[in-house]
DNA sequence: CATTGTCCCTGGAAGC
DNA sequence: TGCTTCCAGGGACAAT
């Protein structure tokens, strides 16, 4: 579920509640799937038992939580993982608990188990084939040309290549394809120097009018736990004979590797 | 290397 | 109503 602006938002909520405490004990829920990657349950524990956590930060869809043992805890929630504080209402399996100092306790939750956590020395691995934050205000236009470059592939499917730009998912792609007016299908080595140059725009807007607009769940203590989509924000309403809010014309949908992608098949040409 | 298909999981919605 | 099938906002991996 979780894009770029889902994560950065959680990241955001979380980081003031929990930079600066240690932590004081982590738990892992006993499942058939592991949820943790490329590290047994003991030398994880290990690592993190004592740590403080310095400060939270993200690349692409992962949250990274920057200990002061040089070691970075890696959240990926892939598609309903959350991350919850305190009292917050149990949403999903538990996966793992963590408790600070302090007291607060941060539990990892996920329905549909996809989702994973690591302990780490060196970002390289896991981030190295990562492509450009699109967010950053080194995303040049010409970032998003090589991105695209010699790509015969839908353009849908090189904006949802994690290795070409980070952190787009399936919902955000088409909403900025739709701002672009650009078709999904459309191969990415055929898109003009004019309609690169608005997707360039549409990605970041449509990205930073998510952030602006997610939606957050308050806690019984009125703080936020949860963020969704927001739904009433989206230019592609993602239900049977919705409309273009443009035009009027009912959308269209069409897979690309397996993922359904909604679209105006008069807008976007 | 680029591209496409399959699979991992679970539960809610839609179909019959 | 009850049972079945489909589908979901992610990504690793295998096959081509």
């Amino acid at each position: 579920m979780p894009e770029l602006p889902e994560v950065e938002t959680i990241r955001r909520d979380l980081e003031p509640r929990l930079a600066g405490r240690r932590i004081a004990r982590v738990e892992i829920a006993l499942d058939r799937v592991p949820v943790l990657e490329g590290i047994d349950e003991a030398t994880f524990r290990e690592g993190l038992v004592g740590a403080r956590i310095e400060g939270l930060d993200r690349r692409g869809k992962f949250l990274i939580f920057e200990l002061d043992t040089g070691a970075r805890l890696i959240v990926h929630l892939r598609m309903t993982g959350k991350l919850l504080l305190d009292g917050a209402p149990l949403v999903g399996h538990l996966r793992a608990t963590f408790t600070l100092d302090d007291g607060t306790t941060l539990r990892f939750t996920d329905m549909r188990k996809f989702g994973r956590l690591w302990l780490v020395d060196s970002l390289t691995p896991l981030f190295d084939k990562i492509g450009p934050e699109p967010l950053t205000e080194g995303f040049a236009l010409e970032h998003l040309a090589a991105a695209l470059l010699n790509r015969k592939a839908p353009v849908k499917s090189v904006i949802l290549d994690q290795r070409r730009i980070a952190g787009i998912g399936n919902i955000y792609a088409d909403e900025a394809l739709h701002r672009a007016g650009i078709h999904p299908s459309r191969p990415a080595d055929r898109i003009s120097d004019d309609e690169l140059a608005a997707l360039h725009r549409a990605i970041r807007a449509t990205l930073t009018h998510a952030l602006q607009y997610i939606v957050r769940h308050p806690d019984a203590h009125g703080r936020p736990f949860i963020v969704d989509a927001y739904d009433d924000r989206m230019r592609l309403p993602r239900k049977k004979n919705a409309k273009c809010p443009d035009c009027g014309t009912l959308l269209a949908t069409q897979k690309f590797g397996g993922r359904t992608s909604y679209f105006c098949p008069q807008c976007q040409k």
